[in-house]
Order: structure tokens, then C-alpha cells, then sequence
DNA sequence: CACGGATCCTGATGGC
DNA sequence: TGCCATCAGGATCCGT
């Protein structure tokens, strides 16, 4: 579910409500992809700093520490008083002085993990390794030309892979790649500087229109105020395989690349 | 070091 | 209705 757009609608939705909030308790339900790596006492009576993200990752600040979570394929965050008992799917509570903040994942790829500091191993473990951030000062062209100038992979499998520039996923890789003009087969290291820097607008352009619209709701995202996005709605190419293209009329064509789809169109997007 | 494939898990969907 | 295969917004691990 959660690209850099749903990771940081998320944040927005709940980050205010949640500041300044004093941990109650904190209880987990099934394992999820790394454990939490604390008891959950650990977390009570810490306070709530504010909410960051890296990447798609959310980063707490707690008092003493930090929770990292991820949303994984399928996680979504609902933060409210008076929450439910946790139901099938709901691995992760942290009530607070100020609402519960709970996290629902089926598939349970998503993960919460304490962390001291953003300097402790178990934190640069999952932070390491990240690439730029795209909506950042920092992603500018030139790096970009030179860091996808050493991979010889497919464009979009590069934008997917995080170490690059971080955030881009399944959707927005497609989309912006679209945007640029850029097949997603391209090798990245035979991409030209200007049409690099087509990609790095597009990119930019990309994720802050689908912040901006909620993110996208394909199945079942919302924020943690329960809201659906509508970014899908005005994608160009995903998920719209046999479709004309909204440019130029042509059939938008679906491939696979590394188990996972790719929409593009071949008109408009030259390898 | 970088690449490609397998893998974790559950649920929805479509064909028969 | 059931069964099976396929697919899904991610990212790590492993062999090459």
C-alpha cells in the first residue's frame, strides 16, 4: 500500500494529535516482519516528540528513544480515542494520554521497531542504506545523473530498489517514469544528463501531487483518520494496461519486471 | 559491488 | 460453492 505519498499522508493525519502525548502502554499482536526488539513496558511513560519520516519509513520521537514503523504492502495507521478491541489484523497499540495509535497489517510485512537513537545499529540497519530524499533539497540532478550513471539495471528497477532516491514505488515509479518520457526498460547508466533531469522533476512533481491528493487508494489505504486518497484516480499509466493513453491514444502496455508490473506507454515513453 | 530471483504473509479475484 | 492459480502499494537475503 504505502509509498512515500501514503507513508507521509499518514504522518500529516496523525502527527499533530499525537504530540506531546505520554505513552499508556504499548501491546503487540502477531509477529511482524522484524520484532519490536524492547519489552513494550520499555515504552511507557516516554513522551511523544513529533513524528518524522525517512524514506517510508515514520520515524516516533520518544523521549528516551524512537519507534521506527513501516507499513510494508499492506499496513495502514488509524490514531483515535476510544479505538476498538484490536481486531484480526491489528498487530501494534500504543495508547497514549491523547489517542491509541494502532497499526493494521493482513499481510504483516510492515514492522515497529525501538530503536535508541537514529545512531543505533538496529536503527541504521533498516536507515543504512537509504538513498536521497525526493522531496528534499538534497535530490539534485547532478547527483542523480551520477548515482543512476553506475547502475546498469532498468530505470524503474533502480527507482524500486531505495538506494538511489528513496520513496519511489510500484505507482509513482510508473507514473513518473511516464511523466519523463522514459521507458522503464531503459538501462540507467544510458539515460542522457537532460533526460535525467526530466526524471528528477518528474519525480518531484509526482509524489508532491499525490501527497497533496491524500495518496492512492487502490484497495483499502486511508490515513489514520480513516480518509481515502485520490491520486489513483489521475494516473496515467498504472494499472490502466489496454487503456488509451491519456496523451497521445495509444494502448498502454503492462509488463513484468523483477515480479512486479510495469505500465507504460509505448509511444510516449522512448527507451 | 550490483544484479536477478526467491521469499515472507494474507486476502481478493478470476477461471473452471 | 469449492479449488487452484495469480496477483497485490515492499524490501531483504542469497547465489552469482
Amino acid at each position: 500500500m504505502p509509498e512515500l505519498p501514503e507513508v507521509e499522508v499518514t504522518r500529516l493525519s496523525f502527527a499533530p494529535g499525537i504530540r506531546g502525548a505520554t505513552v499508556l502502554s504499548a501491546s503487540l499482536g502477531k509477529p511482524l516482519r522484524w520484532p519490536l526488539g524492547v519489552a513494550p513496558q520499555r515504552l511507557v511513560g516516554q513522551q511523544v516528540l513529533g513524528v518524522r519520516r525517512r524514506g517510508k519509513y515514520l520515524l516516533i520521537d520518544l523521549s528516551e528513544g524512537l519507534l521506527l514503523l513501516h507499513l510494508g504492502m499492506s499496513g495502514s495507521v488509524t490514531f483515535a480515542s476510544g479505538q476498538a478491541d484490536p481486531g484480526k489484523h491489528d498487530h501494534f497499540d500504543l495508547r497514549t494520554t491523547q489517542g491509541t495509535l494502532r497499526l493494521n497489517d493482513p499481510r504483516r510485512f510492515g514492522a515497529v521497531v525501538f530503536a535508541t537513537s537514529e545512531d543505533d545499529p538496529v536503527a541504521q540497519k533498516l536507515l543504512g542504506r537509504l538513498g536521497v530524499e525526493p522531496l528534499g533539497d538534497d535530490f539534485d540532478g547532478a547527483a542523480f545523473y551520477l548515482g543512476l550513471k553506475q547502475r546498469k539495471a532498468a530505470i524503474k528497477q533502480v527507482l524500486l530498489a531505495g538506494d538511489v532516491v528513496v520513496g519511489v514505488g510500484n505507482i509513482y515509479a510508473s507514473e513518473a517514469l511516464f511523466m519523463a518520457g522514459i521507458r522503464p526498460t531503459t538501462c540507467a547508466n544510458r539515460l542522457s544528463r537532460p533526460r535525467v533531469l526530466r526524471l528528477q522533476s518528474a519525480i518531484r512533481t509526482v509524489l508532491a501531487r499525490a501527497v497533496e491528493r491524500g495518496g492512492s487508494t487502490l484497495r483499502d489505504f486511508s490515513n489514520a483518520q480513516g480518509e481515502s486518497g485520490h491520486f489513483q484516480l489521475e494516473a496515467m499509466v498504472y494499472a490502466r494496461q489496454g487503456e488509451p493513453c491519456r496523451q497521445c491514444g495509444a494502448v498502454i502496455k503492462a509488463i513484468k519486471q523483477g515480479q512486479r508490473s510495469t505500465f507504460f506507454c509505448p509511444q510516449c515513453q522512448k527507451p
